[in-house]
DNA sequence: CAGCATCCTACCAGATACTG
DNA sequence: CAGTATCTGGTAGGATGCTG
């Protein structure tokens, strides 16, 4: 269950819609690196998992905002606690590593 | 960094040790469904990243204990907020799966 | 603009067999 | 007991080209 928003591009996204809904080339461009079917993937997964709304405006040329649900919404607190802490630990974590590495090679 | 400790067999070995130090096949009797393979890469990898300490005890036949170091516990808390979310709000998300299903196919 | 369809590849999980 | 070694099939995911 949680590997289903545990993926990098998932994080990213839910950040990114948390500080205002945005439409699918905004969202292309704000994510360094991401190709347009991971982005389309991962936004159907989010949308299908009721996280993620998708509206689509009639216009010409059409316009599609995504934004988050109450759902999303509600995910945010324990999802931005987690990422402090990843954050906050980073160091730690790296220097783990690298001792790591000089031990075992 | 979080797809790192996204993964299910992470969260699930970190759940465990959390409660008590366990023994490599204790774990692997534990966890349903994993395989050698997979404990010991993930093993190795929470041990790398500084979460899980490996202790060897010179014994016949060997043991070796896996237990939290305190960053591994300091996870604890964010990591169990996410994974209460998830619980709680499983059937709001198996019931938007199930919505998304008949109205998309 | 906001995708879908297709092809292609590299990596990864799983099974199986073996070992200090 | 606590792992390694090796093979193999499936899939995640990038690149590219096309469309309403």
């Amino acid at each position: 269950m949680l590997h289903r928003i545990g993926d990098k591009w998932s994080v990213l996204l839910l950040i990114l819609l948390a500080r205002a809904p945005h439409r699918y080339n905004e969202l292309h461009r704000s994510i360094d690196g991401i190709s347009q079917r991971m982005l389309t993937r991962t936004l159907r997964t989010l949308e299908s998992d009721g996280l993620v709304s998708r509206e689509v405006h009639a216009t010409v040329p059409p316009s599609v905002e995504y934004a988050l649900t109450s759902l999303g919404r509600s995910l945010l607190e324990p999802l931005s606690a987690l990422a402090n802490w990843a954050v906050q630990h980073e160091p730690e974590i790296q220097q783990a590593r690298a001792q790591h590495a000089r031990a075992g090679m």
